[in-house]
DNA sequence: GGGCATTCCGCAACCCGTTTGCATTTTTTA
DNA sequence: TAAAAAATGCAAACGGGTTGCGGAATGCCC
């Protein structure tokens, strides 16, 4: 039985849940680092059309169920929300991508440190991105 | 006379100065904001093409004169360097996107914090960004 | 200065992720 | 159950970036 709680854990957002919409969720759920449209794609057990993922995730953002990343890399990543409701520029959290293997990794334990901007400029989100290599990469 | 420097300016990094090489530096030079390849296919004033542009920052980019900035926008833009020599990741400063107009501002005093990443993780650069509201399109 | 090798440049075409238009299917509402 | 609204799939457009290639410019050596 589906009791994963993903149709709730949409509802609660305000979306209605739709079968795309859960089985995106559920890669999403199930990812352990941040994936790309392609990605999804190519995750999901059946030809879904990237538009229809791309609706999704869009859809998603907006409702601030996932929040996308930009890792440098060509393409869009999005990572699953965990805070409830609207989330702040303080619980951002580090990403690192990795310029061999091109993962991006979400340094969960790394807050994005605050820093002062000029007067007048409104901040509303936050991007903090380390480029380098992983562990895995850097080999050992 | 163009007695601006831009010749020398390549030549102490490397870059054999060329007629499409410091016309592109000329406008970064001048430029207020971080600029984009179209940015700058438009600022020329006749009809460089961009795939020399493209082939010019590429160069620039390599031999650390100007480096890349993400965004988050979908283009890539350029911003000179001012350090001498091959910059660190110290030297860095935060962006700032307006996502109204779509500027980036570049915060020359404020620096990047630097963040503790957990071990294994080799960071090579980052990349800190803020979006939000620039000044003129907050409105006060 | 002339001839040769190298580098640079412009054009056109291509690539790839994203986005949109539209017709069809599915779901909701009345 | 019929009409309206929302969601989906397909195909095609779009936009920035990138490459291959032939011709032009430049540097180098005699």
């Amino acid at each position: 039985m589906n009791s994963d709680g993903a149709g709730d854990f949409l509802e609660k957002r305000g979306v209605r849940p739709t079968s795309n919409r859960i089985l995106v969720l559920r890669e999403l759920m199930r990812a352990t680092h941040p994936v790309s449209l392609a990605d999804l794609e190519a995750l999901m057990d059946f030809r879904m059309d990237k538009a229809s993922i791309f609706r999704v995730l869009e859809l998603f953002a907006e409702r601030d169920v996932v929040h996308a990343i930009e890792d440098g890399s060509r393409s869009q990543k999005y990572e699953l929300c965990h805070s409830e409701g609207r989330h702040t520029m303080a619980d951002q959290h580090v990403h690192f991508y990795c310029e061999r293997c091109g993962r991006t990794y979400c340094l969960e334990d790394v807050s994005v440190p605050v820093v002062p901007v000029p007067p007048g400029f409104r901040p509303r989100s936050v991007n903090y991105m380390i480029k380098g290599l992983c562990p895995k990469c850097a080999g050992g």
